[in-house]
DNA sequence: ACTGATGTTGACAATCATTATCAATAGACC
DNA sequence: GGTCTATTGATAATGATTGTCAACATCAGT
């Protein structure tokens, strides 16, 4: 059977502890930092289990490392991420749980899960990149700075 | 200044000849099995730069692999994905759209971006894995084989 | 509390996708 | 054709994640 370990409860309180989403190896920094002898494979593993189990969720960061975060909302929900202080707002979606179901149903598609997370700047970000941004308002003639997402 | 070279020219190609989602190792065997000599670190670069100028879409697929396809729509969109077969439609989503951005706006959030992807498994591959299923339902007695998505 | 079976750990090696190097090559323009 | 320089590609380097396996710790049974 499962059985309960000190690393397995460190990681979890350490996940508790961190605002926005993480990752293993960022978690297993905080965790030395803090004086825990815990090994990097077993971070690895508690992280893989808590996710497995719905208690904590994790994602794709762009540049393709596995990011969590602890999760206070039980049920199924989506995320609004800062990109610049990884700050988290767990949000429903009850409009898109929907249309993802539809639109699969529509298409003959089963056992349909959807990817839904947003991101952009929180309020204290913009506000910081704004005083920034206004600092150097000369240099660029070119302002479109935009990407391609899909 | 941007140069034309045939090896850009037969990634994209050869990405537009793909079906669904491939990887740019994948898509780099490919060339090869087809005669062509074109290096990996190659690929690698023009399918960055495709998907940088919108030509082609990118995901990061569940377990950290960079997947791209060609974009046949110009505008936004987003995508219902066979997880067996990589099949892919190109949906529009009016309704995410307007959540995305009216969520993003009631935390403050400016430069919001998203990420709204279905997976599933298409209608073939449901009927090919509901004759599997049926050919050895004696085993397990536990149903529940489902995963915990965010 | 002791003990045995076995789930768990962690140092380390192994994978594997992606990126960095950098000398050789080949577009674009004259 | 000649020059300039963006691009290529073989290769090494990086970095996250997983595999290995002997030592260890948990816990049900006693
Ligand atoms: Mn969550
Ligand atoms: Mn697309
Ligand atoms: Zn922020
Ligand atoms: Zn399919």
């Amino acid at each position: 059977m499962k059985r309960n370990t000190w690393q397995r409860e460190a990681v979890r309180e350490a996940l508790d502890g961190t605002g926005g989403f993480i990752s293993a190896q960022a978690l297993h920094s905080a965790l030395h930092a803090s004086g825990s002898p815990i090994g990097l494979a077993t971070v690895y593993r508690a992280l893989g289990d808590l996710a497995s189990t719905g208690e904590a969720d994790s994602l794709q960061s762009p540049d393709g490392e596995a990011l969590y975060r602890a999760c206070s909302t039980t049920g199924h929900h989506h995320h609004l991420i800062c990109r610049n202080c990884g700050l988290t707002v767990e949000i429903a979606a009850d409009e898109v749980e929907a249309w993802a179901k539809r639109v699969a149903g529509e298409h003959g598609f089963t056992g349909a899960a959807h990817v839904v997370d947003v991101f952009g700047l929180c309020a204290d970000c913009t506000a910081a990149q704004r005083g920034a941004d206004e600092r150097r308002a000369d240099a660029t003639a070119n302002g479109s700075s935009s990407s391609h997402p899909a």
